[in-house]
DNA sequence: CTGGATCCCTCACGATACTG
DNA sequence: CAGTATCGTGAGGGATCCAG
């Protein structure tokens, strides 16, 4: 293992280092999003061996970027998450995920979207200088992951879920990048019937200045 | 190969199918700092199988992050150089390179420096806001890399080998890791021997006030 | 000399089954 | 639920060889 090493004095090999075996940076990213048990984990990457993400979890605690915690009784479940070390990969990780979002173009079949891959990317393409006069609440359906977006005082609140009284539910599929990229207006996805709203229709528009890739 | 994808429709895991396999990542960090030919790139990533390196370049370059080219007679040689999607990485580059040196404590035996890791290193470092107002010149000497760090209207112009008419001449190893991340003050670096200036030495806090992790 | 291609060996990865 | 055990496969490592 020690062999593997790139054996450069580099931040960049380091890094590489750490994160360059499969699996690792879509672990980070789950963790971003919270604190998660070992079978969370396990659906929100599609096909992990068990071995291998037990692997990379030893590893990455090993490395000081995740914990292992017991939680108390009676749940004295395990969960894993990122310290304040693995916290600081936010940036790097949002940058890596605008960089590969322009790459998309239309989903392949059996490719798969996850809360927790869509919650990393509207955090990537939020616009915290544009929200500083806006207090608004959506409820994002994308194929059948439903998330909660809120924005306010300037910061934004994403979780899991419903919204308790969306300003605007909209329902979409993959035309959710195509909108977020800026590759089709607003009014041009409704009209195709791309993009379904339930709500103030104006209010897409201020989705589309909210988060932009 | 196909079969080797995420499967997930999600920016980081483009990202991590593109640039995820071993040595991809230092490949576009050595292509960051200038186009290079296949001999100067297998020197600059240490041991990489000639047959790896290969497969790579050709995976970047139908990635669309990489373009080959043959120079013009009488050269005619080979280079490989990003595309503008593939300059596009700088950002995520240098957050991952931040992330990696704050794990970097000494450097293991065997552990080398390269000219491109430190000019990555330092184009990390660079705070341009801080550089409005100076210009200035420096040779810096790390380990047996040589390079050339000049700071003019605010901009800054890396390349390797020696300075014409440096403002200061700084030589010194691996400290200047302790240095840039503000573990060791300029005045205690000089003090215990380890950097040696040659110039005004008040300018070394020129130079950690430029560069800092 | 550069810019690779080829061969062989090893080990990490992936699939599956199984356990506290 | 949270992993460990086992085993086959293919990607990576290292050496060598070859064409322009």
């Amino acid at each position: 293992m020690g062999q593997r090493r790139y054996g450069q004095y580099c931040g960049l090999a380091q890094a590489a280092d750490v994160l360059g075996e499969r699996w690792t940076l879509l672990i980070v990213r789950d963790l971003l999003v919270g604190p998660k048990r070992f079978t969370d984990l396990r659906r929100g990457l599609g096909r992990v061996p068990t071995n291998i993400l037990s692997a990379r979890l030893k590893r990455l605690e090993a490395e000081g970027v995740v914990t292992r915690r017991v939680l108390p009784r009676p749940a004295s479940s395990v969960v894993y998450e990122l310290t304040a070390y693995g916290r600081d990969l936010e940036d790097a990780v949002l940058a890596l995920g605008r960089w590969g979002a322009r790459a998309l173009g239309e989903p392949e079949p059996g490719e798969t979207v996850t809360a927790d891959s869509m919650i990393i990317a509207l955090r990537a393409a939020f616009r915290p200088e544009r929200a500083t006069d806006h207090t608004v609440r959506f409820e994002l359906h994308v194929a059948d992951v439903v998330l909660t977006a809120e924005v306010k005082e300037g910061t934004l609140h994403l979780a899991e879920g419903p919204a308790a009284h969306a300003d605007l539910v909209v329902r979409t599929g993959p035309a959710v990048r195509a909108l977020l990229s800026g590759e089709i207006t607003p009014a041009r996805a409704v009209e195709d019937g791309q993009v379904l709203l339930h709500g103030d229709p104006g209010l897409l528009t201020t989705f589309t200045t909210l988060f932009q890739l």
